[in-house]
DNA sequence: TCCACTGTACCGATCGTTTGGTATACTGTC
DNA sequence: GACAGTATACCAAACGATCGGTACAGTGGA
């Protein structure tokens, strides 16, 4: 089995027990490999198995959330299959970040510079369409910010109340909010 | 030394390293107390460690943040404060929040049942506020989550963008926008 | 025969926790 | 004031368990 089949069960465990957390025994367990087995798929251990997570869900987000930014149709259009994506991808304000649990904890720079990396392009593609819709650049950038923190802060506040309608709502009104005049 | 003072240097290993990550050797260096003195001030451990800790978050912000929100004044004055309180607990977004941090990774019951109670008090103080301020019930709640997700979303994206500006712009606008007519 | 892959057994280090004890200060009794 | 008793605060050392990681001998398909 290629190494790639196993990242979606890693990011499962990395984003419920957090980086620190999710042991090997647990990884082991939930993948089905034995040490040496998940040794010889990640000979960087758990570092590289976190990296090759990270940088699955940096893919992940490039293929599902900002292509569908990058295509064409109307502005609102676009945020609003983002929102769609989004939505499933926190399972409807069910599932917490995994971006936001990795980055707390035993805190490695690298591991830090590839959420910001993966974050800064997300925001960067909501501003692209601002832009496109007509704002001006900064504009665009803070809306795009707050449109980043609308999502986060959602999730967490969703998770952390264990009530996914709040974030429901707040998705399903994100693209007018993001494009309303001031 | 009574075990309130060790509190904040509590705080401050979790919030950095998260509950798996904050070790008892760190704590131990960190409050200058060997492990064997510190189970004489917290004898459930780390999980009483821990749960001082969120209870004082919680106190801190009872007495710090929602009661300028329960004081006198008019509601945008009282948001104002809620806000500069906000400003300093998150140092400006350069430091994560504690509470985000602690319901991540090994997630115990109890814990994420603290951390939703202080949320939801938060809330709520909020709510109260718009409420007074002429709005209707369900309005002032949607609002009052709509605060409250701009704030833990702007620690977060603050936090993992390295740049504290976005968080004070929020939050300098985050008055007027949570009183503003739809 | 080669090689990707895996199971077993092991390593040193560190985890959270406990034991057994010391030093100090404050009691009440004589 | 002297003295036994008690409570508080602290520590060094060690506990069993588990951590992340490694060594090595297979094993099965090409």
């Amino acid at each position: 089995m290629p190494k790639e089949s196993y990242i979606p069960r890693l990011s499962a465990l990395f984003r419920q027990y957090g980086y620190d957390g999710a042991t090997l025994s647990k990884i082991s367990e939930a993948t089905g490999l034995g040490k040496a087995s998940l040794y010889h798929h990640f000979p960087g251990g758990k570092d590289e198995m976190v990296e090759s997570v990270l940088c699955y869900s940096a893919s992940w987000l490039q293929e599902n959330v900002l292509s569908l930014l990058a295509a064409e149709g109307a502005p609102e259009e676009r945020l609003q299959n983002m929102c769609d994506r989004v939505n499933e991808l926190y399972a409807g304000g069910a599932e917490p970040c995994l971006l936001a649990i990795l980055q707390s904890g035993t805190g490695s720079d690298l591991r830090h510079a590839q959420i910001q990396a993966t974050l800064a392009a997300w925001v960067e593609a909501i501003a692209a369409v601002l832009r496109e819709a007509g704002w001006d650049a900064a504009i665009a950038q803070q809306r795009a910010e707050d449109a980043l923190i609308t999502i986060q802060g959602a999730v967490m506040v969703s998770f952390t109340l264990d009530n996914p309608a709040v974030f429901q709502r707040v998705m399903q009104s994100l693209p007018q909010v993001i494009l309303k005049q001031p």
